[in-house]
DNA sequence: GTGCGATACGGAGGGCCCCACCACTTAGCA
DNA sequence: TGCTAAGTGGTGGGGCCCTCCGTATCGCAC
């Protein structure tokens, strides 16, 4: 493929935006054929810029994910290690629990093709932790033997088991600040 | 309703029975169908006898959740009460990152029907653990705040997020064992 | 043993969805 | 202005979930 053809562009970004509400509105198992429908196009042409549920996930999820990326590396440098880690902890806790879906998505993420992994949300979402990761750990403030993968794999698995609370974001948080704490505090 | 038929009974227990392969085999999404039909039985027929996929899910795991209650009675008198109530989630967490699908049934409870919740599964768990819950906390061994149903829903969570790892149940006991330390300790 | 009423069954049909194929249109270069 | 490859969407097959309703069966009463 030379460059992608001007109507080809055009549709992408018509489904993608439909995607983004319609994802909203009902999660991650939204119907593939609905959003084709509403964004005028047929359902192939949907499959076609999307072949995998997961990449049309991937590309709604991306902007969010790019910001929380780009946040971590901002406070890669705070004073504070140990505060910037749990600040953005929070953050994609809290995205992440409002975002009806994302959820869902980075834990599929790496099941179907081995090697597309770096790209897909689980792996940016871990790298960019990973700085502030080390530092907080260099502070003394980390258990050892936690990765960044970890953390993400923690807050993911939050997310989910309070997906069907009331007010899921605030027991989410909740949640989260006990597993950073501890449960069963001093080992 | 006075008393079931016996052929009701026989295929209630006939799909139960299927349902259990079924339910291991593909999840919690295993297909009602298939399993009518390798049932030899009617779709109708297995919806009859359970409304809801939810109510399928609990009838198929109520047995192993009863002996997991079971157990954690058995150990609420334990001598270290701390020890008594991490290994009771220790078991918890190996037996629902075993057994597919249960982590699933185990979000869902509550979801539906408000008052049938009791009768659910992660209430019952939730019943199981409070008397443990209590004791270690009693030890001065709980951070402050935490419920049984915490617990439950952070088990739960833990084995949601690494279902598709490989190895999903090694994973989970050490992101348990993460969580129950604390990530970022001396809050 | 037989008849009857209530209970339970399962097939059929509608709706929705995912997926793959393929004849057709259209953009963009020469 | 033509040509060609890129792109499109309609269509059909296969599944699944769910509901309705005519029918078969059970189990009690006689």
């Amino acid at each position: 493929m030379t460059v992608q053809r001007a109507d080809a562009r055009r549709n992408y970004a018509r489904i993608l935006a439909v995607a983004e509400e319609e994802v909203a509105a009902h999660g991650a198992d939204a119907s593939l054929e609905n959003i084709a429908r509403t964004a005028g196009v047929g359902s192939a042409t949907v499959r076609r810029h999307f072949p995998s549920r997961q990449t049309l996930l991937e590309a709604v999820f991306s902007e969010r994910i790019d910001a929380l990326v780009a946040r971590a590396t901002a406070s890669a440098g705070a004073p504070d290690a140990r505060a910037a880690l749990l600040e953005w902890l929070g953050a994609l806790t809290a995205y992440a629990s409002s975002a009806r879906g994302l959820a869902e998505a980075l834990t599929l993420a790496g099941t179907d093709d081995p090697d597309h992994a770096p790209a897909c949300c689980s792996a940016k979402l871990a790298g960019a932790a990973d700085p502030l990761l080390q530092r907080a750990a260099q502070a003394g403030a980390v258990a050892p033997g936690v990765t960044a993968a970890d953390l993400v794999t923690l807050v993911t698995g939050i997310v989910l088991a309070t997906e069907h609370h009331q007010d899921p974001a605030a027991e989410a948080n909740r949640l989260l600040d006990l597993t950073l704490r501890g449960v069963v505090p001093q080992g």
